[in-house]
DNA sequence: TGTACATCAGTGAACGCGCGTTCACTGATGTAC
DNA sequence: TGTACATCAGTGAACGCGCGTTCACTGATGTAC
């Protein structure tokens, strides 16, 4: 067999891809040293030449995930300055895309790689708490800015807004990706929208129609 | 060791019930046939009276749930005649209880041995169809009874809806079981009707209070 | 009521299999001289 | 530019383990007489 050898950050980083393509096409339980050593094309007592260990590789895959939530939450805060539901709009856009590009992302944080390690359970829950937090200092910010109802609970606007792409990614995922995910969300978005924003005022009493609010049109 | 023999029906439950407890408690790795032969108290051999193989048992299990889950939306039909709103408030609730009570159940959805079994996907994409399916139906219910807007698309209503309890389950799972998870629900839904109710007329166009659709209060 | 028998839930040893991991070895690559 | 050597990614055989499942056997329970 021929060998092609690799230097190190870059095979670590092709195994953590290629172990999550293999969660989403077969899930987890078939995520193995055997199997990932296949898909990169290695023997498989090659990985431990890069990982100490299978729980390294989930590690390694897991923190690469959770950075890139991160970014995607920091960017929406810098944009909040000027257009806080505008800032959620586009998150949102940009979290599905991120989903997208990282399908085995959701089985991942539902399987007991997540679920049945303690650490790893914990630095999610504290993901989760940290997603829901700006979510709702996001959903602050627009209040400040006129643009959602003061009597709408920020917290309980959180948890609603993370319930815009869940369901759909549920769907999306057992239909096999032949759903339309990004419409889907879309129109979710639209009557989150509805439920939070500040009602247009009667016609007699109007002021400038705000221009950043884009609402969804709907059929 | 002392033998205690079960009749047939009664056991096979039994099996059942120990299976998803272990699932909710341990995950779906943990959930083989020697530890539920543990739990139930009895030799993993003698499981082989009561089901063919492992994969029937985790059917068994998964039938009975998909049974609750039905008849939770056929009482929310029922109810949906006199006022439909309410029916959704109350089914929401009931659906939560239900997941309260059947805890290994959001897991078992996600894991393998549902999504990486075609028959077993098939099923929950059809049940899942028939859940968006019946909240459309009560959407659509609620719009000819003049509880929520007209411009309301039923279709996008219905997967918002799936939303309220998804994010809220996931976190008081991640948590531990220590959040206000139905009164984490209550708010969502609080937001969700703000985002889908016929909007309250002004004082001087006023018509009776609708008694039926009760809003919940925010602080 | 007492006895003989059929039924069938439960048992424990054994199986083949894929798993994660170890380890002595290989040989291509980069570097020092 | 050529040679000797250190480095280290990759190899394949081997391991112990828990898994799902099989199978001949056990013995309590229910029933026929």
């Amino acid at each position: 067999m021929k060998r092609v050898r690799r230097s190190g950050e870059e095979r670590r980083d092709q195994i953590a891809r290629a172990a999550l393509a293999i969660v989403h096409e077969r899930g987890t339980g078939a995520l193995s040293i055997a199997s990932v050593a296949h898909r990169v094309g290695v023997a498989p007592s090659a990985l431990y030449r890069h990982f100490p260990d299978k729980d390294a590789i989930v590690g390694h895959m897991i923190t690469r995930l959770g950075a890139g939530v991160r970014a995607n939450l920091e960017r929406a805060v810098a944009e909040a300055r000027t257009d806080a539901v505008e800032a959620l709009g586009a998150f949102l856009t940009r979290h599905v895309e991120f989903l997208l590009e990282n399908r085995g992302f959701p089985m991942l944080i539902f399987s007991d790689l997540v679920l049945q390690h303690p650490g790893r359970r914990a630095a999610m829950l504290a993901t989760l708490d940290h997603f829901r937090g700006t979510i709702g200092q996001l959903v602050r910010e627009a209040q400040r800015q006129g643009a959602v109802r003061s009597d709408v609970d920020p917290e309980a606007a959180a948890f609603v807004f993370m319930g815009l792409f869940m369901p759909a990614g549920l769907h999306w995922h057992l239909a096999g990706g032949r759903t339309d995910l990004v419409g889907t969300v879309r129109r979710a978005w639209s009557i989150y929208l509805s439920g939070i924003a500040v009602p247009r005022v009667p016609a007699a009493r109007a002021r400038a129609p705000r221009r950043t609010l884009r609402q969804e049109k709907r059929s």
